[in-house]
DNA sequence: TATGAATGAGGTTTCATTCAT
DNA sequence: CATGAATGAAACCTCATTCAT
C-alpha cells in the first residue's frame, strides 16, 4: 500500500503477461500484436517477457494449454460415453459453459485461423474439433447430417461474436446459441 | 511475336498479380505474405507491383471488389423482393453459387478476420453480412431464429473448408451445405 | 562533380560492402563486427546491406568465393601434376603469391577458426587444406614428414602475421617464409 | 552423506564452472558460448556464475592463469639459461609436455585469436610467445632462421589439431610434432 | 551459496514503400 | 511498364549483468 512508485513485483508477472497478451491477441490479432506492445502495457521490458516465455509463440501456447484444459477433459469424458442423444446434449451443454469461460481465446482462434494453422496450437485445436465432431455425429451419417454437426460446432464458436451487434443480454444469447446447436445435433441424430 | 524468349506477358500483369496474391493470401494469411514473395513468384520486382497497385492493401481491395460484385448485385436484388420464404431460398441458392466462384477469397476472409477487421474491406464485408442477415431474418424474429439465420450464413462460409477432411465430391458437399442452410432459414421463417 | 553531398552511389555498393566488411572482420573478428558498424562506415542503412546480401554470413561467403578462386585453380592444377619435388615447389611458390593477394581474408581465417568452423566457408577451407596437403605429402610418408608438410602450410598462413613485430620489409619476409616452407617440404620429399 | 538427492556438489562449483566453460569455449568459441549455456549444463542459474566470477572474461582469465602457470615457470627458467642448443631443446621438450596438459585451452587460444586479442589474456599470451621466441632464436639470426623459430612454435600449437584427421595414436603424433620443431630450431641454431 | 526476476543494449533480419532511370 | 537501389521503422530475440532475498 501507499504510493511506492515501483511495487516489488510479486510473483504474478507471468500471469499478467498472459492476461495482457490474450487481450491484445484477441483484439488485434497475433501478428499485429508486438512484444513491445505487451511489454509497454505491463511497464516491463521486452527482455522480461523472455524471462518468462521462450518465444512469442510460447505465450500463446501457454494460454491455450491453461484455458482449454476443461475442454480436453470434457472430450475425453464424452468419447467414453454411449453415442446417445443424451450424451451429445450433455457435451454441448458443458462445452457451452467451457466456451464462455475462455471466450477471448476462442474469439482469437476463430479470427486468426490463418495464423494459427502454422502454429503448434493450430494442430491441437484441429484435433479437438475432430474429436468433438466424432462425438456428435453418428458413424455413417449422411453428408447432410455431418454438415449439421459441423454447423452446430461453428455456431457455438462464432455465434457469440456474430451476435455482438444484436441487442440482448449475453446469457440469453448463449442460451439461444446452445438451443440452435442442440437442435441441429438432434436432427442429425434422428436422421441417421 | 518475334523472338521473345519470355512468355507472352501481355498487359495481363495486373491480373497475374491478383491471382498470385489471392493464392498466397488465402494459403498463408495476409500478414505472412510479403510483397517480396508475390514478386518472386511472378519473376518481377517488388517495384513492379507498385506500378499496378498503390499499396499492399490495395491489392486486397481490388480482389475484393472484383470478386464480390455478383454478391452485391444479389443483395441489392434480394433487398427489394418481398420477405417471403421463396425469396430467401432463392437468395441462398444464388449465394451458394457466387461463393463457389470466389472460394479462395472467402476462405481468406474467414481465416483472417482479425486482420481484415482493421482494413477497409473488413467494413464492406461486415455490411454485406448484415444486409444478408436482414434479408434472411424476419423483422421481429426471436433470438433463437436470429441465431438460425446467422448460423445458416456461417455454415455456407465455413462449411466447405470444414468439410475438407470428410470424403466426398465437392459438388455434393456444396449441395449438402446449401440444404442445411435452407433448412435453418426455413425453420426461422416458420418459427416467427 | 563538385561537392554534391550525396553522390549518386553508382553500382559499386556491393563491392564497397565487401571491402569494409573484410577490413572489419579481419580487424575485430566476425562476431564482434556488427552490420550496424559496416553500414555506418559506408553511410548506408543496414537494410541496404540486405539488398546486396541475404545474410551476414553471405557477405563472408562472397568474400571467400571471390578471393580464393586463384587458389582453387592452383590446387586443381597441382592435383594433376606428377608428385615431383618440382611440382610441390611450384605450388608453394604460386600459393605464396596468391596468399599475399588475399592476406586480410587469410588473416581472418587464421584468427577466427572457431567461428568459421560452423560456417559454410569453414568446410570449403578445410577441404582446400586437405587437398593441398595431399599434393605436398608423399602417399605413405612417415608421421614426421606429414607433420613437416602441415607445418609448411601453417607457416605460410600464419607466418606473415606472426612476423609483424619483427622489423624488415614485407616482401623479404614473404620470401623467408616461402623458403622455410620449401625447405620443410623438400625434407619431407627426400625423407620418404 | 545424509539423504541428499543431488550429487554431492561440495565446494567445487568454481572448478566445475571452469571445466564446463573451457569445454564450451574450446568447442564453440568464446563469443558463441553464452553464460546461459554454461549455467544450464551445470544445472545452476546464471546468477550463480556471478557469485564465483565477476564477469565472463573473468572465467577465461582464471582458466588461463590456472593452466599456464607451468609455462610461466618454464619460460622464466629458460630465460636464465645459456642460449645453447641444449637449453632450447630442453625448453621445447618441456613445453610440449605442458601443452598436452592444457590442450583445450591452447586449442581455444589458437582458434579464437581475433577475440582474444582484445581481451587481457591476449596480451599475456602474446608476451609469452615473444618470450619463448627470444629463447629459441639467436640474437642476430637472419630472417629465415627467425621464421624457423616461429614455425616451430606454430607447429607445436597447431600441429595436434591439424593432425586430427590423420590416423595414428596421439602420443606418437606428439612426438612427431616435437621432433619437427626440434629440427627447425636446430637448423636455426646451426645456421646462425 | 545460490536463486528469481528483471534490465538495457544491442544483434540480425524483414517489411512496405519510394524514386530516379 | 518495369527495375535497381535504398530507406526507416519495426520485428523477434539474446546477452552480460545486477540485486534483493
Amino acid at each position: 500500500m501507499g504510493s511506492s512508485k515501483q511495487q516489488p513485483r510479486r510473483g504474478n508477472t507471468r500471469q499478467r503477461i498472459q492476461d495482457v497478451a490474450l487481450e491484445l491477441f484477441s483484439e488485434q490479432g497475433y501478428e499485429k500484436t508486438s512484444l513491445r506492445e505487451i511489454a509497454e502495457r505491463l511497464e516491463v521490458t521486452k527482455a522480461a517477457l523472455y524471462y518468462h516465455f521462450k518465444t512469442k509463440e510460447d505465450i500463446l501456447v501457454s494460454l491455450f494449454e491453461d484455458l482449454t484444459r476443461p475442454m480436453d477433459e470434457l472430450i475425453a469424458w464424452g468419447a467414453e460415453q454411449p453415442h446417445s442423444l443424451e450424451t451429445k446434449q450433455e457435451v454441448l451443454r458443458r462445452y457451452s459453459d467451457a466456451l464462455s469461460g475462455a471466450a477471448p481465446l476462442f474469439r482469437f482462434m476463430q479470427e486468426n485461423q490463418a495464423t494459427v494453422r502454422e502454429l503448434s496450437v493450430g494442430d491441437a485445436f484441429k484435433k479437438r474439433m475432430i474429436a468433438l465432431f466424432d462425438i456428435l455425429k453418428e458413424p455413417d451419417a449422411p453428408l447432410t447430417d455431418q454438415v449439421r454437426c459441423v454447423s452446430a460446432l461453428f455456431t457455438m464458436h462464432a455465434g457469440m461474436f456474430a451476435l455482438q451487434d444484436v441487442e440482448g443480454d449475453p446469457e440469453e444469447k448463449r442460451k439461444a446459441v446452445l438451443e440452435v446447436a442442440m437442435d441441429l445435433v438432434a436432427q442429425a441424430h434422428g436422421g441417421a
